[in-house]
Parts: structure tokens; C-alpha cells; sequence
RNA sequence: GCCCCGUUCGUCUAGAGGCCUAGGACAUCAGGUUUUCAUCCUGAAGAUCAGGGGUUCGAAUCCCCUACGGGGUACCA
């Protein structure tokens, strides 16, 4: 049975590295017929940041991934918040102890420090708590038994931390990287248990739980990998050899300028989106925006996202989530990190607005068009047939507006460029000539329109450009937008011959 | 510093020893279509496959070194 699970820290918004590693873990659950755990990693109290587990349950609402464990939906291994399973580690940690694999220390915070600025002062090669320093600690390799039990009673505040053994080779063995062996000499001695909070570290908590909830594949970010050949081992020390669960590092989502992991801040200062959903903080209040409130369609994010780090060896660049989860595969996960590119987003979210139906775009934009006062209320009829006729000429809802204002308002400035270009001193008879013909004109239609103003240029001697660039400037103000006969169809005979008359004794 | 992982057009990538005079997509530029703009179509430019050594009849592909990039090095995850 396959079996993974995303396990964010409720430390504040979810930012879209962490989307894609969801992503991958889902598609690879659904492609096996496995099942898709969420877990809250919360043993850092002193991180916590209220509205994270929402926020995290809302952006995967959005995105339409379903979770098929997790606090929020239950489930048979529960429960699924770290800090509700205290009682569960504590059991381990003992046995560790117990067996000598572990060890507790009694070192202050002030003490660490001194040791390590010793061995930088001794230009010691490493600076760990390991096999190399632990004996010159205050840990209960160094005590007597009864000093420990002494400390222990009178409360004193402990940490427990793994014994490694040196020079030992450990091997991780990664789906995506292959054999990755390192010498247990270059491990540290991690705390695996906090004096602070009573909670076991990540290290401890993490295997327990994989082991707990059975599941089968870590698939978490490349960060991981260094820590990899110590949760090796705690498997190996606390004898779950057996249902190790095979691990898998997905490599980084980078920085679209200069160097480094893409961070929080990027997303403002690049303006582009960092997190699936908008997020305020709730100390600073500050507003980060996100991809929903942006306006990309939550399938055009799964496809982005699923491309940066994965192609399927095709051509193939759109991908609808069950063509995903049917044709992803780790051994095609690339290895090096990706920087998120903000042009070619816009495209995918372009390729899946031509994909939307029309009635769809139009409840999506219709927001945007009360955002604008003064407009004209059109049928629903004839506001679909406008979106028909922008939606190739956007990437998003909210650019609609910007190309199709002139169907709702009459322009009141002209593109000065054009009026140069354009506007001859015979314009203003010719465009009169035009509207007095209109004005008799019953048949509005786009066919009828076509066929009067080709046979009016025909007719009079008039090439095309003359007269149809400077009807364009009066009815739309500028030189874009669909054919004119499909705009005047749409604003109406009154509203055609107006514009044309208010633009000639304007320009 | 030390350890780990990586390195193909500006960006995402194809590439599993001969199919590579390295393919596609986005972006860029040019031409065509169009009454305008956009779409669309065609084309161009763009990577001496990080550099250097090997191995091989043959290397972007395998090995080594160097450089560069990323990650880790917390009682954070």
C-alpha cells in the first residue's frame, strides 16, 4: 500500500515550493491508488503562527487536492497534529536511552557556545556535539548514574540527544539521486528531544509518525537530504529497518533574479506570487498576495507547478491534473533547482482561460465590470459575446476590463498617436457622410455592418485604411480591439453614431 | 570552514555512448494574415552541453579534478 504525506510547519503561509512538493506526493499516491496524509509538524511551539493550518487546508481547497488523512478530515492514524501526540514519542526517546543509543545532556545554551567558540579558536575542522566533544560535556556519558538520577529528580531541564557512533558509513538511498553514502563521523549528535517544550526535535517525531501512519514514500524537499542519513539511522536503532520508508528529495524552487531559495520576500519585490493564496501577517499585518487573488486558475497552477522539476519526456506542456497523476513519475523529477519564470506563468494561465467556457469567464469577470462605475448593464448574452471576442488578447480575468472598456464607455481621450497618423483634414466629412448612412441603417447586425461600410468605402473611392483607423479612433479611442462591425453590433446604432459625431467635433 | 546535492539557449527543459550540424516551450526579433491591436502562422537569433583531463573507434551522456550554484551545518522545520 503507498502511502505519503505533506507535513508543513504551521509557521505561516505555504509558499509554493512546498505546493509542488504536495503535488508531487499526491500525484504519486493517486497514480498507485495510495493514499495522500497531511500532517501538522508543530513540535517548535515558540514558531507557531496562528491561521497557517488554515491557510494551508484553504490553498489545497482552492487547488482542488484532496487530502485523504489529516486533521481536518480524520482518519485512522491520528491524530494528525504533532502536538497532539506528545505521549506517543516519549516511548522511544526512553527506549533509546535505554538501549545506550541515545543520551541526555545537561549543557546550557551558554555552554554550547563556549564549546564552539573553543573549537573555532582551536581551528577544530568541525564544530558538532559529536563522538569528538560529547566526553568533554555535562551529558550522562560523563556523569555517574546517580548524579544523573540526581539531576533528573531535582527537575533539572535536560535535552536527550543521539549517540553516533563514528566512522560509520551510512547510506541513503534517494529515488531521485540514487546512493547517497556519508560517514557517520561527519553527524552530529542531534537533540532529539527539547528541554524547552517537552517535544521531541523534527529528527524523532518525523520517524515515529512515518512509522505510526505506515507510510511508504517520503517525498519532502531537497533541505532534507543533509538530515537524511540520521533518520537512516534512527530507523536502524530503534529496529524499524523493515518499513524504512523509501525517501525521495525533490530539488529547490529558486529565485527568479540572483541566487539562492525562493523566499517569502521575492514575491513583493518581484511582484509576482509566492503563495498559493493571499496571506496577511497576523503580527505586522502585512499582505502578501497570492495566485488566486492574481487571478490564475488553480488548474493552471497545478500545471505550472508540476513542470518546474518534472516533464513527462514529451512535448506535451499542458497537463489537466488527472493526465498528472496519471503520467508523473519520480524518476523523471529533475535534479538541480528551477527558477519560477513569471512570463511563461502568464502563458499557462492564457492556455486554460481559452480552455474556460465562456459563461465561466463571464461570472469570473462580471466582479470586475461593476468594479467600474457608470457602466452600461448589457444582456448576459451580449456580455459573453464580448468576452468572446477579448479572451484571446488577455492572460487574466481582470485584464478583460482593459481591453473591452470601450464597449461599455464611450472614449473621451484619442491616442494622439493615431489622430497624427490618421486624422486628414477630409476625416471629419467622410466619418459624417458615414454616420448620416448608419442613421438610416434598421439592420444592426455584424454581417449587415460589414456589408454597408465595404460597399460605403467602395462606393465613395475610399481605401480601407483611410476610414476604418479613424472609425476605430472615435468608437474606441485607439488603435486595438476586435473588428469594428462586431463592435458597433454590440454598442448599437445610437451609441455608434454618437461616438462618431462627439469624436468629429472633438479631434 | 566542513559536508551533501547539482551544472544543456535569458528562463523551464529534451537528451540513458553513435539518431545531436543539441530538439521543444516561454520571452526576444523579423515576415505573413488582419480595417487597428492582439491572436494565429512562418522564420530568425539564442547553448563550442561550466572548464580541464581521461575512458572509448565514438561522449552532452561514463570516470576524475577544478570552478560555479544550491542546500545543510540550531533545544527550526
Amino acid at each position: 500500500m503507498i502511502r505519503v504525506r505533506f507535513a508543513p510547519s504551521p509557521t505561516g503561509p505555504l509558499h509554493i515550493g512546498g505546493v509542488r512538493t504536495a503535488l508531487y506526493n499526491y500525484f504519486f499516491a493517486k497514480q498507485n491508488g495510495g493514499d495522500f496524509v497531511l500532517r501538522i509538524e508543530d513540535t517548535d511551539s515558540s514558531r507557531f503562527v496562528p491561521g497557517s493550518e488554515e491557510y494551508i487546508i484553504e490553498s489545497f481547497k482552492w487547488l482542488g487536492i484532496k487530502f485523504d488523512e489529516g486533521p481536518h478530515v480524520g482518519g485512522n492514524y491520528g491524530p494528525y497534529r504533532q502536538s497532539e501526540r506528545r505521549e506517543i514519542y516519549r516511548k522511544y526517546v526512553d527506549e533509546l536511552l535505554a538501549k545506550g543509543l541515545a543520551y541526555y545532556a545537561f549543557d546550557t545554551p551558554e555552554e554550547l557556545d563556549a564549546m564552539r567558540a573553543r573549537l573555532e579558536a582551536e581551528k577544530a575542522p568541525s564544530l558538532q556535539y559529536d563522538s569528538s566533544t560529547r566526553l568533554a560535556m555535562r551529558n550522562s556519558l560523563t556523569m555517574s548514574r546517580d548524579e544523573v538520577k540526581f539531576r533528573l529528580d531535582g527537575g533539572e531541564q535536560y535535552v536527550v540527544r543521539i549517540k553516533i557512533e563514528p566512522n560509520q558509513t551510512v547510506v541513503v538511498n534517494d529515488l531521485i539521486r540514487g546512493e547517497v553514502a556519508v560517514n557517520s563521523s561527519l553527524l552530529d549528535d542531534k537533540v532529539l528531544w527539547k528541554s524547552v517544550d517537552g517535544l521531541p526535535t523534527y529528527h524523532l517525531a518525523n520517524i515515529v509518525d512515518d512509522r505510526k501512519m505506515k507510510i511508504s514514500h517520503v517525498i519532502r524537499g531537497e533541505e532534507w537530504l543533509p538530515s537524511a542519513p540520521l533518520h537512516v539511522l534512527l530507523y536502524h536503532y530503534l529496529g524499524w529497518e523493515d518499513t524504512m520508508p523509501k525517501f525521495a528529495h525533490l530539488p529547490l524552487l529558486l529565485k527568479p533574479d540572483g541566487n539562492g531559495k525562493l523566499s517569502k520576500r521575492d514575491g513583493d519585490r518581484l511582484g509576482f506570487p509566492v503563495f498559493p493564496l493571499e496571506w496577511t501577517d497576523p503580527k505586522t499585518l502585512e499582505t502578501s498576495c497570492g495566485f488566486r487573488e492574481m487571478g490564475y486558475f488553480s488548474e493552471a497552477v497545478i500545471n505550472i507547478l508540476a513542470l518546474l522539476g518534472w516533464n513527462d519526456g514529451t512535448e506535451q506542456e499542458i497537463f489537466s491534473i488527472n493526465e498528472l497523476i496519471e503520467k508523473f513519475s519520480l524518476d523523471r523529477v529533475s535534479k538541480h533547482g528551477a527558477k519560477f519564470d513569471v512570463q511563461k506563468s502568464a502563458w499557462f494561465n492564457h492556455q486554460y482561460l481559452l480552455k474556460s467556457s465562456t459563461e465561466m469567464l463571464t461570472d469570473l469577470f462580471t466582479p470586475f465590470m461593476h468594479a467600474n462605475a457608470a457602466v452600461p448593464i448589457f444582456e448576459r448574452k451580449t456580455l459573453e459575446k464580448i468576452i468572446d471576442l477579448v479572451k484571446e488578447r488577455v492572460n487574466f480575468v481582470h485584464e478583460i476590463w482593459g481591453q473591452s472598456h470601450f464597449f461599455f464607455i464611450a472614449p473621451t481621450i484619442y491616442d494622439e498617436t493615431v489622430v497624427k497618423k490618421r486624422w486628414t483634414p477630409e476625416t471629419p466629412d467622410i466619418l459624417t457622410k458615414f454616420a448620416d448612412l448608419l442613421e438610416k441603417e434598421s439592420d444592426f447586425s455584424s454581417e449587415n455592418l460589414e456589408k454597408i461600410t465595404t460597399d460605403f468605402i467602395k462606393t465613395n473611392n475610399y481605401n480601407m485604411g483611410q476610414v476604418m483607423n479613424c472609425l476605430r479612433l472615435c468608437l474606441v479611442g485607439a488603435a486595438m480591439g476586435p473588428h469594428l462591425n462586431d463592435i458597433m453590433a454590440i454598442i448599437g446604432k445610437n451609441e455608434t453614431v454618437q461616438r462618431i459625431r462627439t469624436a468629429v467635433s472633438t479631434i
